[in-house]
DNA sequence: CTTGCCCACTCGTCTATACGAGTATGCATG
DNA sequence: CATGCATACTCGTATAGACGAGTGGGCAAG
């Protein structure tokens, strides 16, 4: 247990109100912060820290806790407490379902992620008929039950989405888009040639922290939100025929939107 | 100190392998999920806790704190902890720039609050020229020095929203847009009228956790993140004419657009 | 050289205790 | 009745100790 190099970090005042281990966690983000520790790097012990300070473990583990919920953080049982590395983001532009971008044969997010260079994956692809939640049934115009596909799209390994399309089985049905693969261009393609021409499409975007599943199937570190997209796809006769529920990983996404100013 | 009504919570299962204090509070979500609890219901106290599970009292802090992260209670000191209400979310639309909400005196939160019933205020109003950051420089088209417009938004006393405009001086200097009231139809009519028609925005949208200035300027509870909104207004010659970096309590927003599918 | 074990170091979980500080309530005092 | 204090309850902070479990390096045996 090599000493603390000194300089690294400060010393506590103990006359200041503010609490030691906030006082700790201050001095670890300013540091960081600072680029006294870069992405990846492994910071000072427990113990290490411990010593410095002159304080108990618990303490200590308060202030990597504290980091933990902003995200700068995390811990890796056994080795240490890492700088977090920002991933790199997908950026999701707001043209990414216009038409041109549909003729191809692969999926926009296959095509998107092997032109940045990074390996794409989709899995836990389920396809079935199921009831209609009240919101999506809302959305949907009053249906009972719906053609649900689901899937989760990873780069590189690991998960940074997870989607729900729902569709009206009167649609859907025995069509193509209840097939595993809904073949090129993906479903709105299939929608277009079963006669449903689309004309606009309308996302609602919230904020949260995740729940524990969704913890688990994007396989999140502590103090990741998500973005939460929910996505209804309106015909140019004004019918919503699809809706689209989206969990994905915020560090993972920078969404883009472009609007008229008229 | 009352026993806990029997039945509320469960037992703890001495075989799993899943943590006590993760447990705990599995119990806890699972009984605010089923409605045991309802929004701003006091829980159980950690005593209530550490007797009803026969556990120390760390191990019950413990349990809250994970719930805490995920922004499901919060604890006042002397009170309690408390199942977090959802607040009322502001619903921000993708029209909200039109034009033809541009005609009225008022601004566009000021008219929108009023509208939903809600108190709205505009305070840490600030306006100054100052050097430019790189991602805002690099926005506006290698610009030194912006004049910068900051503001903080609150519904019902509740702060929602920290924004900052930036304009370039050679457009903003010496015109109303410099002044703390930038007159009816807010900075965007008067860039109009000094000719800048506008043609488009681009909005890129992130979510992540707050530091901790965010944390105080926005009153944020704990484990509530923030949606990081960048837009870039251009007129119809193409140039960037202004940057508005806004942050906003995630728990406070839905953003909604609209998108055309051709 | 390779295999396998031991050990040191890391974080994870849990107990027990102590005191501080904010809140609410009831009771005694004025 | 009103004021103010005592008190009990709440969470906040901090200490000290214990054991478990994952990781990685070194060393000894094969």
């Amino acid at each position: 247990m090599s000493p603390l190099p000194s300089g690294l970090l400060g010393d506590l005042d103990p006359t200041s109100d503010r609490a030691v281990f906030r006082q700790i966690a201050d001095q670890l983000r300013e540091a960081i912060d600072r680029g006294r520790f870069h992405e990846g790097d492994k910071l000072p012990s427990e113990a290490d820290l411990v010593e410095h300070y002159g304080v108990s473990r618990m303490t200590v583990r308060n202030s990597f806790s504290i980091l933990q919920g902003e995200g700068l953080v995390h811990a890796e049982h056994g080795k240490g407490v890492f700088v977090r590395p920002r991933p790199p983001v997908r950026r999701l532009a707001s043209d990414r379902f216009a038409r041109r971008h549909r003729e191809q044969g692969k999926s926009a997010f296959i095509v998107e992620a092997d032109a940045a260079g990074s390996h794409p994956q989709v899995d836990s692809l389920e396809v079935k008929e199921e009831k209609a939640s009240t919101d999506v049934s809302a959305r949907l115009g009053s249906v009972r039950r719906v053609l649900a596909r689901r899937r989760r799209y990873l780069l590189d390994g690991r998960p940074v989405e997870f989607a729900t399309s729902y569709l009206p089985l009167d649609i859907a049905r025995g069509t193509q888009i209840a097939e595993p693969n809904p073949g090129p261009g993906g479903i709105y393609a299939r929608l277009e040639e079963l006669g449903h021409r689309l004309n606009h499409f309308e996302e609602e975007i919230r904020a949260r922290m995740p729940s524990p599943a969704e913890v688990k199937t994007l396989r999140l570190a502590s103090g990741v939100p998500v973005i939460h997209l929910i996505r209804t796809a309106f015909d140019t006769e004004g019918r919503a025929v699809e809706v689209c529920d989206t969990v994905m990983a915020a560090d993972a996404y920078v969404l883009s939107y472009q609007l008229p100013a008229t």
